[in-house]
RNA sequence: GGGCCCGUAGUAUAGCCUGGACAGAAUGGGAGCUUGCGGAGCUUCAGACCGGGGUUCGAAUCCCCGCGGGCCCGCCA
């Protein structure tokens, strides 16, 4: 267990039962107290209030507080004062030096207080086949966080359209929920569902059984003017919308073409998840649940959960817990949330799921409610644990995005245009710097910086949130923004680098080329060892805490999964370590102790800028 | 008409689930910091909980009533 949470619940436990053997003594019911973070550095590292205790016991708080102190405290507590009806703990040097030495640990974060996943486990594979037979051969069998895949549904453009900047958002939080149980050790799922259905795949099948001189589609720009052109085509002729809704009714005729716009729309789809270094484990598409769907409205007209109305249609029987909605049009076909149905038992059935989440626009919210509702009506085992997360929109000033409206901003134009702003602030910041490629990435310096600005700028933004989005002035790199983040990463490394470089007879950092998965790298062996007694200034202190933190919100992020709160902490981190950058200085500290004391918190703090970044899908630069 | 979500400095944002000390950063504004490891930086000042009730020793946080904005409410996804 780490080093803040395992003293957090040594101290509660002090408190605890000190508290209960006076309420013992005094024959009063004991009252519930909590130990917290001190929000204040100069009043204490942990604090508990006590006026809850004080009213019960009809003292002052004060008087209660100072009782307390005399506790005896577990050893990572230097010293308890009482202060203002509050117990402030102030940590001793033995949890100072267990946060350095955790925290330098490319596992950092791995063995949470959940977590039955042993931190030193050789196998360092995380999602691949290994996992998906193992929560196979599980079923059946208690489901486990641990054992059982978590599965993340995300991102879902629709095959035939271009990818817009509304896409961005479930993409990427998506990604980085996914990456956070990644570091955690456990199973996860990555799963991209594609509705290769629909009014708008008709009409492209429409149209590629008509022309012939359509264009070659090979990244989003062709992709609209290919479905451009061909909605205006069919727009003109009756005779064509006719054929459209044919087609739509006998989908399963159109194979060889429904394959084609699957191809094509993947090229192009493809550009975008690169350039953001967004992966998937599985892609479904919705045409090959079609026969389950089917064979779920059927379940649920047996169930009595559906009913057929005069029309033919089938409509589903929630009320009076949700609105109903229809499951099959009058003319036979399916809908989104027929498949969706499909959807959910086929996911459990290949990947028996601790977990479920899908994230989409926050408009979809009650669709999905009424999908846990039924699934739970129709008796499904998981139904509790298929969750959903429904995101803010991401507008324009002018308002919503649309692919119809033609107000569409392109993800490839977005992506190109943060990618360009970067390239002129880097040249404007440092006119001697080149744009070179990062030794740990694919990406170039000014595209890391570009990606990671966008990615930050949405990722930071509570998921509940709109976000209104101007092209011009969302990319930023001042303040609270990851090139923030990256700069005080670039920092440490430069000062590790540095002393590497002026180390006598070592060799350099040779394995910076090959650091990618080992962010660790060049901290070990170069480094004196730390030293056993400490002598820390308030700025390595409040750095350290920050550092202490960073399993909590990593564990917070992946059972919430509200990723703003890394954000959150990634920005305390560098912030904190820019505090200590000012006033401590590394290489030419006042003696040797304290100059392998802060190489350490150097480190350390590295290590957790890295780990941080790493989950956010935002490179961690070395130079910038 | 009904349901869900949001409302915090000029702007934009965290804290709300699980109540606790002067509401935390950012940007913009004021004042400083360049002879130490990268100034995309550091220090510092001013500036905010939509309104009204209630619960509580204590409310940005929980409950109720309003106000403002967004989304949704059977053959879109």
């Amino acid at each position: 267990m780490y080093a803040l949470h395992s003293t957090k619940s040594a101290v509660q436990t002090a408190a605890d039962s000190v508290i209960r053997a006076s309420a013992q003594k005094s024959g009063q019911n004991s009252v519930e107290t909590t130990v917290i973070k001190s929000r204040n550095p100069a009043l204490g590292d942990l604090s508990i209030p006590v006026f809850s205790l004080a009213s019960a016991q009809k003292k002052t708080p004060q008087q209660i507080a100072e009782q307390l102190c005399n506790t005896k405290w577990p050893d990572v507590v230097a010293e308890a004062k009482a202060e203002g009806g509050f117990v402030n703990l102030y940590l001793s040097e033995i949890f100072f030096h267990a946060v350095l030495d955790e925290a330098a640990d490319a596992q950092y974060g791995r063995q949470t207080p959940m977590g039955e996943v042993q931190r030193d486990e050789k196998n360092g594979n995380k999602t691949g086949k290994t996992l998906k037979k193992s929560a196979r051969e599980e079923k059946g069998k208690e489901i486990k966080p641990t054992e059982n895949p978590t599965i993340l549904e995300y991102s879902q453009p629709n095959p035939g359209k271009p990818m817009h900047l509304g896409h961005i958002r479930s993409t990427i939080i998506g990604d980085v929920c996914a990456n956070a149980l990644d570091l955690l050790g456990r199973p996860v799922v990555r799963l991209n569902y594609l509705n290769d259905r629909g009014a708008h795949i008709a009409e492209l099948i429409t149209a590629m059984e008509t022309f012939k001189d359509l264009p070659k589609v090979t990244d989003e720009k062709s992709l609209l003017a290919y479905y451009v052109k061909i909605k205006a085509e069919i727009e003109k002729d009756p005779a064509l919308k006719e054929k459209t809704r044919q087609v739509l009714e006998h989908l399963k005729d159109h194979e060889k073409q429904l394959v084609k716009i699957r191809e094509m729309s993947w090229v192009a789809f493809k550009r975008n998840y690169d350039a953001l270094g967004v992966k998937f484990d599985d892609i479904p598409f919705e045409t090959t649940l079609e026969s389950d769907s089917r064979a779920r409205v059927q379940e649920c007209l047996d169930k009595g959960l559906a009913k057929q109305e005069p029309d033919g249609t089938i409509i589903t029987q929630l009320e009076p817990e949700l609105s109903n909605t229809v499951l099959l049009r009058s003319n036979g076909t399916p809908l989104y949330f027929t498949s969706d149905l499909a959807l959910a038992d086929w996911k459990w059935q290949k990947y028996p799921f601790s977990q479920s989440w899908i994230f989409t626009a926050a408009e979809q919210n009650l669709h999905f409610r009424q999908l846990q509702l039924l699934l739970t009506k129709m008796g499904r085992p998981f139904a509790s644990r298929y969750g959903h997360k429904g995101h803010g929109l991401i507008r324009l000033t002018e308002g919503k995005l649309s692919t119809r409206a033609g107000r569409v901003i392109l993800l490839e134009d977005i992506i190109h245009a943060v990618e360009e702003e970067a390239k002129t602030q880097m040249t404007a910041r440092n006119p001697d710097a080149k744009d070179q490629p990062d030794s740990k990435s694919d990406l170039t310096i000014a595209k890391a910086v570009g990606i990671g600005a966008l990615k930050y700028g949405v990722l930071k933004v509570k998921l509940e949130k709109d976000i209104t989005f101007d092209p011009k002035a969302e990319v930023q790199f001042e303040g609270d923004t990851s090139a923030y983040i990256q700069y005080a990463h670039v920092r440490a490394c430069a000062i590790l680098e540095k002393f590497a470089a002026q180390a006598p007879g070592k060799e350099k950092a040779k394995n910076a080329k090959s650091s990618k998965n080992n962010p660790n790298a060049q901290n070990g062996p170069n480094l004196p060892t730390v030293p056993t007694k400490l002598d820390l200034n308030d700025s390595e202190k409040q750095l350290l805490l920050k550092l202490a933190e960073f399993p909590d919100v990593l564990e917070y992020v992946a059972t919430t999964m509200q990723p703003h709160a890394l954000c959150e902490y990634a920005i305390s981190v560098a912030k904190a370590f820019t505090s200590f950058y000012a006033v401590s200085p590394v290489l030419t500290p006042e003696n040797e102790d304290l100059k392998s004391q802060r190489l350490h918190i150097v480190a350390s703090t590295k290590n957790v800028l890295a780990l941080t970044l790493g989950v956010l899908g935002i490179d961690a630069l070395e130079k910038m």
